[in-house]
DNA sequence: TGGTATTACTAAATCGTATTAGTAATTTAT
DNA sequence: ATAAATTACTAATACGATTTAGTAATACCA
């Protein structure tokens, strides 16, 4: 028993020897080769002899000549405090299942020497591809060396567009919300964008507009406030909103964090939510969006279906050279109470 | 260029070519093997070549033979929602990484299958060792084959103490809680708690009871009320608390996403945070705790700490049988504005 | 001056599997 | 009845590194 971890594990000798056949056989039986014929008696020895000896096949020895590791790698270069990295591990990885692979990931916190330590031990292992994702939709300059292996960005993309990508639809994301707003028979919606010049900052704001422009209804700039994406940003700038004179029935805020602060400002003011003014967030940030009283309607970020998508495309393309497209991923509507 | 992923990676054999050397000599080169002399301008004529070649030694022929994979397999148990998965992996990849090591992660979902079969995957790369992680401080059922690798369990552990296993300190967890509001002046202290019988709730309310006992106070039963673990549950415990005769001038809540609750309560009885009532969450959780106002004061759970340690000690650990002991980490308080 | 050390290398074995090329025995076809 | 095909296997090689055991040439020492 205590010696179980430090004894050799079994080879596929140790059972050849043990059933009595070579070791040929026994690789035939084990990958069940249906084109070699090998009688049922012997097959069933064979198993025998594996269940004995509790054998599991060297996955290093097996994938040495093939090249073929059975390893994607994931590095992931930020630090981020929500769950959005969660969410493309677990995409990723319910993706790589699907074909018998293993997820490699290094996170890199940003830092240019692990990022590229990362990715030279990645490619020492052999991993069959990397996915380099960042924690909020961005331009991003993935080291060089990932040029040596199919590779997808997810999240961020390359300003040369030498690799393809995947990203979420900010602009039908800022329609979404706006939509739902509108479907609940508000007319003026007020926006609390971010300052940042980021994409979701423009998309967002595109969507807002196109959302109005497709209902017949002008784009009013009053309405529009930008502020550092936070509550206490979102505090701010929902109080100015509202004291202005005609002031809106229903907020789309730039993400769940400002939403928060414009449910304070809103119940200071004495606003009811969502009777007053409704109020939709961006980013499905569960803590927050599940938590806050009354729940709040929010869009969500398909961090999963990126991770999901980058892993399929690279098994569609294995081999291949993948096409640097960029692909567009729909942030779904969340709906709660707050609209 | 086009063709650079469909050529296969140059082996040593190719670099010994290039360089005029047996293989043998470019693996010493390549080592830095100081036991065996070689000549400077050999050396640089191998490292030109190695350069000029764009090497990088396959890692799955390297560790064949020491069967040392470099990879250590982390197994989530459960869907998270929450951003300790992350701070796990995080502090497990860092302290892996000062090992030169890589991490496989696996979530399950809590699909026995793919914890069985994820367990088989990460045996065939012999993996050197393996955490299993569980997304909340409980008891868990670790798959059987994990018997054969080093392993620990990480925010759980066997009911058989038959792992070692990391955990939270919860009882110092509620004790530093309770403590910070103590250190306010604070005498009435009131906590909220979960309902589930789990650790955090046992140990949290004996911390809490540990520190008032310290402190001289006396336990007050009436100052504990229990809820279910979420913002609505904390609403009204709160407003319960608050209601009844001599109410608390603290409350210390089992978690932020009650805590959050327990803010609305307060807001609506008109009561001030921090001046009427001070109030501590748990788990910082950081949309939540940042972005409340004023700010949550919270306890933090130390998901990277365990990730971190657990490496560490497989590392400390590694080849001989690991004690299975069962190591507590602290929590520790992070000090924002609401106490 | 002969013997031992040291320097600078190389040939060959090895890790655990998959694959290729056989071989001997039996069955089928003509 | 004999050639051809099929069945049921095995021996040997390859994958790309590390390591062990050597070898030839030069340096050092008594």
């Amino acid at each position: 028993m205590a010696d179980s971890r430090t004894r050799r594990p079994p080879t596929m000798n140790d059972v050849a020897q043990r059933a009595g056949v070579s070791q040929t056989t026994v690789s035939f039986v084990i990958n069940d080769r249906s084109d070699i014929s090998i009688s049922d008696e012997t097959k069933e020895r064979v198993w025998e002899a594996v269940n004995d000896l509790d054998y599991r096949p060297n996955a290093m020895a097996r994938n040495l000549r093939s090249s073929k590791s059975q390893l994607i790698g994931l590095i992931s270069d930020e630090i981020t405090t929500t769950e959005h990295a969660v969410q493309i591990v677990r995409g990723a990885q319910d993706a790589a299942w699907e074909q018998d692979k293993l997820l490699l990931v290094v996170n890199t916190d940003g830092n240019p020497k692990i990022k590229n330590a990362a990715v030279r031990t990645m490619l020492e292992h052999r991993v069959e591809s990397i996915i380099y994702a960042t924690m909020y939709h961005r331009s991003a300059n993935p080291p060089a060396p990932l040029h040596g292996v199919p590779c997808v960005l997810l999240d961020c993309y390359a300003e040369d567009r030498s690799f393809p990508s995947v990203v979420p639809d900010e602009v039908q994301g800022g329609r979404t919300a706006t939509e739902a707003l509108l479907a609940k028979g508000r007319q003026r919606i007020g926006f609390l964008n971010n300052v940042d010049p980021i994409p979701a900052t423009f998309g967002r704001l595109a969507g807002y507009r196109a959302a109005l422009e497709a209902a017949d209804l002008p784009f009013d700039p009053t309405l529009v406030k930008r502020a550092i994406s936070g509550s206490s940003g979102g505090y701010e700038a929902a109080t100015e909103l509202m004291l202005q004179p005609d002031p809106p029935t229903a907020i789309f805020c730039f993400n769940d964090r400002m939403a928060m602060g414009v449910y304070d400002a809103l119940r200071k003011l004495g606003r009811s939510i969502p009777d007053d003014v409704a109020v939709v967030g961006f980013d499905n940030e569960e803590p927050i969006a599940a938590h806050l009283y009354p729940p709040l309607t929010t869009v969500r970020l398909p961090h999963y279906e990126m991770g999901q998508w980058a892993v399929n495309f690279l098994e569609e393309h294995a081999g291949a050279d993948a096409p640097p497209i960029q692909h567009v991923i729909e942030c779904p509507l969340i709906e709660r109470a707050s609209a």
